[in-house]
DNA sequence: TCCTAAGCGAGACGGTACGTCTTGTCTTCCA
DNA sequence: TGGAAGACAAGACGTACCGTCTCGCTTAGGA
């Protein structure tokens, strides 16, 4: 049962991250003082630090809750190529969210976006990794490092170069450049039924 | 002909740029205020910002020196099996600066470096890809910036890890992971003579 | 008849004043919070300004507490030389509870304090002179503002200086000190036998 | 020699000083901020901390420059009948300065000045003491006290009572108070040539 | 005996001032 | 005459309290 002090702090904390965002959206990070954001949210300054420690740790939150929904939303969509992350659907969600992640690629908040990213990332593909059973000749994390590393890199890429090419183009090079890697890799020739990389590698 | 002034000009740089980094070594970067420096360096204050517009743009160019250093080096020892960049030279000097990357990988100053690592190399790279006079199905800048983007993450990755594998290792698994990738992206077969990739996809 | 809900009333107005007192012992007034009090007494927040506007408030009904029970006690015992105002037994009761009086005298309470024993003890003791039908040639409020001032200041210095002398001896210079003035602004020589301030002025 | 950072220093105290004395006219004391101060003064906020601990302090110092002049002052012009401290010339300063007086009287920063007040005016009527040669009954700190104690009580009393009576008036009343008990102080019969107390004892 | 309204504890909240910190500009002095 | 020394305006930071408020729980007194 949710007792009223839960409901009162949810709602403070949706008013904090909503501000946040907008105020992204006109300033980026940076420009950005904690005084604005209460200030947007018709808070008080110490509701804002009973919440969340810094500036910095209420926007991990908001990263937090777009990955959740992209990852799951993305997953659900899926219909993707790539079986250890709906990188399609991320970059599919990116493009609708255009202006939010221009302002993240290279701006001020990016260094923490990047970081967060990378880490919840390899971390899910590292264990989609070791579900898969499959055999490597290079230790998992590294490979999901590396899958997530390009992935960030060729998404900011994308990003600075106003979405030249479509999600679907712009995934399907992605894919072209990891899975020979990746498949190579894989010690045992994968099992053809279960792995939809294949055609990649034909 | 040098002026007097100039050679003063030069050392006071020299002092900067010390003082920043041996502050570095001690704190990482962002503990680090311009007070810190310039009373490291004996330096006023207003003499600081006659020759940097910012604690960041002193470290830009400390950044800029060792990047210069490394990629020549690297290029003349050579002998590393990536055509594009010296990747095994740079796995190298990294593991001898270990200290100071270490504390530039995941921490403060880390979003600068990567920054500006990150477009340092893909322009190495692409102008590479270009000279190459290699067909790609992929645009040459994907391409640069995945060869970067990925060789970063995974350097960051072995710094983390306290660098469990040695410089050769680590670039050889680099290679693996990205090369068919590339080979898979050259339209035309390369011709086997000038392209040492080749022994990668076989 | 008392109805439960004042006697609620009273217990929590109890906790609360016995909870700023004894925490006014332990470090001073200006140090004690609302907070402190409030957990001190086993009260609620809403509680505390349910009864009291504020922490002044509060400490000024435990001192007009303090003041009733010296000024009657003082009063009963009498046999002070000074027919205006209790002036021996007041220098008794304080030195009894010389702690509390010791933090009150110069430090953060102080000035609520002697404010508000400044204001009861001149109108007391202008109530006294006009009773008394004396004919002053200095008007009352100024005599009796000079007695209970001088009283005061003599109290402050009194503590400050640990009290070196005797309640006895204090009063006594005390008197010595103002008796000789008063006595002068009567008019009339004052009836020989019902003022008994007269053999300070032989 | 001056040197420039003393200069500038000077320049900067006097701004605070001055910002101080125009607000509490306007505000009174409890009521400004440290905020408000600096924007008066036009000067940083670091800047005010540099100069003073607090307002407080600020306050505090401000009243030191008051205390000197007046004192100075109006010993200069002298002629009052208390040879101890120019009581007559500070009923007179304060009546011109009413305003800033009558907010300091019972207001919020009383209890500051107060406190300073009768601890300077007692070292200096101290001194005096001492310096007469006088013998006297009853310890010369505690006379001391008693003279500023009672001074400063009728000083309230009258700034409370809009100065009903003119500065010469009370200046007599506070003096037929206090002259006959410090009079009567003295062991040895003061001599006559020296003392102008005398014709209140007549 | 049950019901209802008061008194209460708990504590989240908006608001505001504090004293600290850092930045980049500016002025003065000295070598 | 250029650089060290450092005062300064500006303003964000995180902390501390305040007085208001909303919520359920408890409990005594009238129905």
């Amino acid at each position: 049962m949710k007792t009223n002090h839960d409901r009162q702090s949810q709602r403070t904390q949706r008013l904090l991250g909503d501000a946040l965002v907008e105020l992204m959206m006109e300033r980026g990070y940076d420009a950005i003082t904690v005084k604005d954001i209460i200030e947007r949210a018709n808070v008080g300054r110490s509701t804002f630090y009973a919440h969340y420690p810094s500036k910095d740790e209420l926007f991990i939150r908001q990263l937090d809750r777009v990955i959740n929904v992209l990852t799951e939303d993305a997953a659900g969509e899926a219909s993707s190529e790539n079986p250890y992350f709906p990188s399609l659907g991320l970059f599919q969600h990116v493009q609708q969210q255009y202006k939010l992640f221009k302002i993240l690629s290279w701006g001020s908040g990016a260094d923490l976006m990047i970081k967060h990213f990378q880490k919840s990332l390899s971390e899910k593909i590292e264990r989609r990794l070791q579900e898969s059973g499959e055999q490597l000749d290079i230790p998992a994390p590294v490979v999901a490092t590396f899958m997530a590393g390009s992935f960030l890199s060729i998404l900011r890429w994308w990003l600075d170069n106003k979405m030249t090419y479509s999600p679907e183009e712009i995934d399907k090079m992605y894919l072209q450049l990891i899975v020979p890697g990746i498949e190579k890799a894989m010690t045992r020739p994968s099992r053809r039924d279960d792995v939809s990389l294949s055609k990649y590698t034909r």
